[in-house]
DNA sequence: TAACGAACTGACCGATGCGTCAGTATTTCG
DNA sequence: CGAAATACTGACGCATCGGTCAGTTCGTTA
């Protein structure tokens, strides 16, 4: 049996150690290079190389190109999901919750994820199975808005008379700047988008 | 001298109609098969057969796949701010005007452009020119939604500290509610979209 | 240490699709 | 009308790249 044949769940538990190793370094170079390049023009020669592995080990691990790519944007979305799990976890005010669960959310550095982000909305459109990996961790992200509203409209930190609304309207209006920010570049700063937001979040959480 | 010329700028004038049309034409199916198939799937092969002409007919008009997809996308994105120009001539109380704006606005029917925005993101974190005609287009928007409000503030009709500010905001909001819609599909309908618009507007136009 | 299977290599095959080009039809104009 | 320019065809060359496969290395177990 290939190392390939149960990929339909990612569960690498009961694959050995040194497999499940390697797919993770597949997976990684896979994210990066599909940062940088974009998933046309990413080749499974550029994952090897960047690795310094032959393609054929590519194929070993993984049966096509759309299956890499596939797994590839889901393993970075589930990263994603874990650094949220881990900020939900966290036990702050209200207040200093939401503002990091917004710093988190917004673009910094190099945009590595973001452009994986805006690469998948795009893929999206045809892909069932990038929509569902972006569906699921919009969503995510959203729910965690919500809760830290909701925690601040129970402590009585934030008036809100529907967190759920807000909660889209906040993650969509990020998403909206993160794509002046990312993909239009020099539009607006990371400054300017933070202001923004900001006015957004008081309007949202304090008065109808 | 070839047709592909001069394909720096798009002006047709002073070339021959007959020409400026079949242009016109392959321009026009490149912009549907881009929305329909993304822009690495999208062949020349298909453009072609979709008028009924040759391959090489479309390499006669255009040089190459780059700038044919490229012109096709700021085609696409002209059509579009077109369309603003006249939403902006038409005099209408400010209120309506806003309402016919965002209207306009928001996803409606198969999504043909909001799918080609979409592409247009991804697109544009590499391609120069796509995120040159993405950026155009975006700025103009925000800016027929700043001078819609600006508008209705002198008129008295609206209440907004910074019509510039709630233009970015609202203009980021209904871009990040239709990668919801158009992308994700099946998270929001529209119905729930123009409620959540509906009121990002009212808080941003009645109040600080 | 022999043997077996898993991990890995890299050359190769086949398909695909862009761009070219020699040639053909059509229009323009002297 | 004849000739030159323009519009157009479609077959072909050529590069690219995904996926296969025969063979090699490595680790593990009997």
């Amino acid at each position: 049996m290939t190392a390939t044949a149960d990929s339909t769940d990612g569960s690498d538990e009961q694959r050995s150690e040194a497999v499940a190793r390697r797919r993770r370094e597949i997976l990684e170079a896979t994210c990066e290079t599909l940062s940088r390049k974009g998933v046309s023009a990413t080749r499974i020669a550029d994952v090897a190389r960047r690795l310094g592995i032959s393609t054929g080990l590519v194929h070993y691990h993984f049966a096509t190109k759309d299956e890499l790519l596939a797994e590839a944007f889901q393993f970075a979305g589930k990263a994603e999901l874990e650094v949220l799990r881990e900020l939900a976890a966290v036990d702050l005010p209200p207040r200093r919750r939401l503002n990091a669960v917004i710093e988190e959310f917004c673009p910094r550095g190099e945009f590595v994820s973001w452009r994986l982000w805006i690469e998948g909305w795009a893929e999206a459109l045809r892909s069932e199975r990038f929509r569902a990996t972006s569906r699921e961790l919009d969503e995510a992200w959203i729910g965690v808005l919500e809760d830290t509203i909701t925690a601040g409209v129970a402590s009585g930190d934030f008036i809100c008379p529907s967190p759920h609304d807000s909660a889209w309207r906040l993650s969509c209006l990020i998403e909206g700047l993160a794509i002046q920010l990312v993909a239009h570049g020099g539009t607006i700063d990371s400054v300017e988008m933070a202001r923004l937001v900001d006015a957004a979040v008081s309007a949202e959480v304090s008065g109808g």
